[in-house]
DNA sequence: TTTTACTTTCAATAATTACTGAAAGTTTAG
DNA sequence: CTAAACTTTCAGTAATTATTGAAAGTAAAA
């Protein structure tokens, strides 16, 4: 199998991996085709490759980068923006646990909390529950953290460690 | 704060965490309403609480018993059925995982193994990258099933540990 | 300054996904 | 068996989300 085929099939894995995710297929694409092409890409390789608008090019370069997933590179001599993405496949997992963390798990930790404060107490199943997801999420949460501060050599270790 | 508003506030969290997880509302909304119900629920209470139509219920209940998260309750002299959640927040999360893996991590995992064994080589940074996607996947898909298998409380004891 | 090469935005539209409600199906009671 | 009580399905519709493409914006070159 040419290269060129393997990494269409791999980008098309990679988007439906992402929208499963929440994240969209286009996004995830893009970011499957930078990580797999060795040099940085313009907005115009990137829509002749993957078939998309500018604006969509465009929009979804920005969110990987806000995502912390992709960066400009600027090639002398050229006006044009390249971008290429961050190859180190236990980089781009913490940087996506970290986002997903503070968007998403945060916000959850931040409702319980408050809700455990606030609530009555006259529902002790309720209470329990809250208990429950409390210790849950700041465990979860915890574990993120670590994740994203970890050298990749210290994390992968433990990780071996808890799986041996 | 009343347990009923509370409930509902945290209903609409774990509806909103569920949506940005690929999972929708509805189905999230349900499992948390019936989480935060110490009495299994029958459809038309279901129904009532979150305003919706039958069908949705019944589609979405549908979903989250697949996902081994809600069962059927039979009460004696009763014809309806009842539905209740299991409550334990770390079995609710083994289980999660465990399907999302089953759904997503899995497929993109055999992608990249079939790439691997199926590609030309010629492009060193490409294999480079199907090399430490496989690893990545493998590992985190071992933790997952780790996970899965784990009782709770070896798991919360290997977790605290690794946060220590 | 003006032109040119590019990037960003955004209203309109397309595509996808979720929801409704009524009809069809199933099961239990009588 | 038939009727009643309940569950499931699904075609149509609504809501949401993604995409286009052209216009507006920006910055470097001439």
């Amino acid at each position: 199998m040419k290269s060129a085929e393997a990494k269409k099939e791999f980008i098309q894995a990679w988007g439906i991996l992402g929208s499963s995710w929440g994240i969209n297929r286009t996004m995830s694409s893009i970011h499957a085709l930078l990580m797999s092409s060795a040099l940085p890409l313009s907005t115009e390789e990137i829509m002749a490759e993957l078939q998309i608008s500018r604006g969509n090019a465009n929009m979804n370069i920005r969110s990987l980068i806000d995502w912390g997933l992709v960066r400009k590179r600027i090639v002398t001599g050229e006006r044009k923006e390249y971008f290429e993405a961050g190859k180190d496949i236990w980089e781009i997992a913490r940087q996506i646990a970290a986002e997903r963390k503070k968007r998403e798990l945060d916000p959850v930790l931040q409702v319980v909390k408050e809700l455990k404060e606030k609530e009555d107490k006259s529902d002790p199943h309720f209470s329990k529950l809250l208990d429950d997801m409390d210790e849950f999420t700041s465990t979860i949460g915890g574990l993120m953290n670590r994740f994203h501060q970890s050298d990749r050599n210290w994390f992968f270790k433990k990780l071996v460690k808890l799986l041996g």
